[in-house]
DNA sequence: AACTATTTATAAGA
DNA sequence: TTCTTATAAATAGTT
């Protein structure tokens, strides 16, 4: 809706951009304010514009809180979607009602995380529209991205180190030069390496918690 | 912007309430993901509808995650909307010890779903070596293709009931090409989708934090 | 769920 | 930036 039809693709130009971002952003929070009113609606919006300045900008429905919107938004997702998966645990003494309530929470955060790692893996698509299934297949294609990058990081770092180790035992004007070489074959390696692993694809797949994994201290509180 | 204009005020009648409000919703959501792609942004948006059903909507941009951005939130506002929220759970009573016992394993198990949801949309990759990194990024690929895969069956077969249904109404002796028309631009469809999103691929190589999109459900994240 | 007459949002230009 | 305006997009009321 403008003088000419845009394409939904990232806008290059920064100043554009940055007008855009500001012209929709109002676009987006009127239209939040209008569903909050015309429809008794409770909305929570919250957003940073691009990664640069990340600005924060807010719109929240009268009436609620940020805070009162995510304890619902939690609530929600954790009981009333799975309500009636899991039975309730068998632990008989009434003393122990909180327990085995936190317990059914447990349990069914833990069959939620799986159904979204079945439809991260692929295994568990058949609840999913055509419109979701680009969402997760966007969703994928972005993770994929990410991993490429981190390995390529990896690469570079160990290269680097590499760079600073060996530059202690040689003085080489060119050496720099040669390091370049090596980061080029390292990124060669970085793609040619993954079809090594191909193989392992489906093992993995069906048991997803056969990765060895290292434990780091992880903020569990949004559950 | 409709056949009239209306004032913005709540709706009495509560159909035309809850039509208006999924209309809008989804208006709401195309919108963010068009901020999302096109400024970078990052977008929480969380609705419930009217108070009485209280149905939870939910966008987020992609590669990002409702904590993240309510990490992002408190962080920016300096404050820490849930403090002493979630710690551990207190249950005095040695009645309840094999309970507590089931939702330790429960918690354990939750906390090793996370990380390898975590892992699998690159927001968590400190842990991996070079090795296991390549092993994930083929993973992520092959889960793509299934996907893929799975988009073109949904068509397919979308097509079909298209199919039967139409061959109820007319008879028509070349009606099959017809719909071998529709069906071809279908998978242009699913195909021009993936492409509008390639482009993307590259981008987010060197800024993974950014992309979306139209999203109708929600519920592919990690809370 | 579709369909359109309108209103609204906004892209580009000033 | 901010304003303007031609045009695209969203949607209210209708079928």
């Amino acid at each position: 809706m403008g003088r000419g039809k845009i394409e939904i693709k990232p806008i290059e130009n920064s100043t554009n951009r940055q007008v855009t971002y500001s012209k929709r952003r109002n676009g987006i929070f009127k239209k939040a304010h209008e569903l909050t009113v015309l429809c008794d609606a409770k909305v929570s919006l919250i957003m940073f514009s691009d990664s640069g300045s990340a600005k924060l900008h807010e719109y929240i429905s009268p009436n609620i809180s940020t805070k009162k919107i995510y304890d619902q938004y939690q609530k929600a997702l954790e009981i009333d979607l799975w309500k009636t998966h899991y039975e309730l645990f068998s632990c008989v003494s009434h003393v122990c009602r909180e327990c085995k309530k936190a317990c059914k929470k447990f349990k069914e955060t833990n069959y939620k995380l799986r159904r979204e790692i079945g439809q991260r893996i692929g295994e568990d698509l058949s609840g999913l529209n055509f419109q979701e299934l680009c969402v997760l297949e966007e969703h994928l294609c972005s993770s994929v991205a990410v991993v490429r990058e981190r390995k390529f990081h990896v690469i570079k770092t160990q290269t680097d180190t590499t760079k600073k180790k060996e530059a202690k035992c040689e003085i080489d004007p060119h050496y720099g030069v040669v390091d370049n070489g090596d980061y080029e074959s390292a990124l060669a390696l970085a793609n040619g390496a993954s079809n090594l692993y191909s193989f392992r694809l489906h093992h993995n797949y069906m048991n997803p918690l056969h990765h060895g994994i290292e434990v780091k201290s992880h903020d569990l509180r949004l559950a």
